[in-house]
DNA sequence: GTCTATACTACGATAGAC
DNA sequence: GTCTATCGTAGTATAGAC
């Protein structure tokens, strides 16, 4: 199918150099096809370029299931949610490591700093979906009424994941090593993890000391 | 200074777009001069892309000093290292939040993502040297005599910071807010030294219990 | 639907006037 | 030092053949 070889590597090519940073040339000659057919089934760069957005927010959350987290939620059990939150935790950062998500995760770094009209669709996509079942699950695990501090601790929880991919060059410099290998990501998420749990603690014991 | 009025607006351009983004014509028209000054004060667009980054380095850190906190380190104080941790996870939040360092802190993005020699001048600069210190504070804060359990702490406590600047997009919509006033980020800054200050029990809980 | 050929614009580098 | 003029290359879009 020309049309999914044409946006497969649109998001790698528009993700690892940028809208301005590939030709239709490029990526047309990559996809073993005529630059026109960009113009004949996306009406030109741009359109191309959108229609890679909505395909990243396909494969963004093709891995979880959001359904499973809604439940936990719905159950209203504080450990169960508390489990959830270091699950998902885990499987993001596993996610992220994984080299496949590469392409669609440049794509989205780039979107968010400098946003489209194609932050919107991937935001409307299983992103938003996913901050606000982390939002919900912390509400469930500490016992927090307050949306906004529950939402400014899961930007919070967030960052820790983020991190590893965000400023990779970084952590590769930190770490000492060339790459990052599944151990040092193990190793990560452990810590992770149990800062997690030592911040809901922490919110549970500013809950009640408000009360 | 034609040469400064030059640095000043590749950073921002080279940042905002990348390298391949902006042409050497829109650059020295932003700073009122010919195209041709770029190949002959630095020798090129590659050339003044280097430049930038230098200055980047300079820029990053020109507020704070390393040395107040290098003494702490030195002290050996737990009580003071921590409360080092805190002014320093402050005042990088503050200053990621300023204007001004819209400029710098998206060309270091970009570097990020796709790492060039511009990223080992800039991590030679301010961002190695902090980021040491970090994990130094770490290890007098908790006892940790491990070095790379800290760098991964670290990380973790970079990463709460950095979230804010690398996933604005997505945090602006979690918050729902147009943008993230003053207020907003006061709230956060709390909630990450609460997160910290919690983090840094809990490795001291580990440290004792493995001994 | 997919390709070739072409029109038009903008790029970076350089030479040379001042 | 700073400018103008120009060269060769590469960009997107489009018209038309098949």
């Amino acid at each position: 199918m020309v049309q999914q070889r044409l946006l497969d590597i649109a998001i790698e090519q528009f993700g690892q150099h940028g809208l301005e940073g590939v030709s239709t040339r490029e990526i047309a000659a990559a996809a073993n096809t005529a630059m026109s057919s960009i113009t004949y089934h996306y009406g030109g760069k741009e359109g191309l370029y959108l229609a890679a957005a909505d395909e990243v927010a396909k494969q963004m959350g093709c891995d979880w299931q959001i359904d499973m987290f809604e439940a936990v939620v719905a159950s209203g059990d504080p450990a169960a949610a508390r489990e959830a939150i270091a699950d998902l935790t885990r499987g993001f950062l596993q996610q992220l490591q994984q080299p496949q998500s590469n392409d669609w995760a440049l794509f989205i770094m780039r979107e968010q700093l400098q946003p489209t009209e194609a932050f919107e669709r991937i935001y409307a996509g299983t992103m938003g979906q996913t901050g606000k079942v982390l939002v919900d699950l912390i509400c469930v695990a500490t016992g927090v009424q307050d949306g906004q501090a529950a939402r400014l601790a899961a930007i919070s929880l967030f960052g820790q994941v983020l991190v590893m991919k965000a400023a990779r060059a970084m952590c590769r410099k930190m770490l000492e090593r060339e790459t990052l290998s599944e151990e040092i990501i193990d190793e990560y998420a452990t810590r992770v993890v149990a800062n997690i749990d030592a911040i809901l603690d922490r919110m549970i014991a500013e809950r009640q000391e408000q009360a």
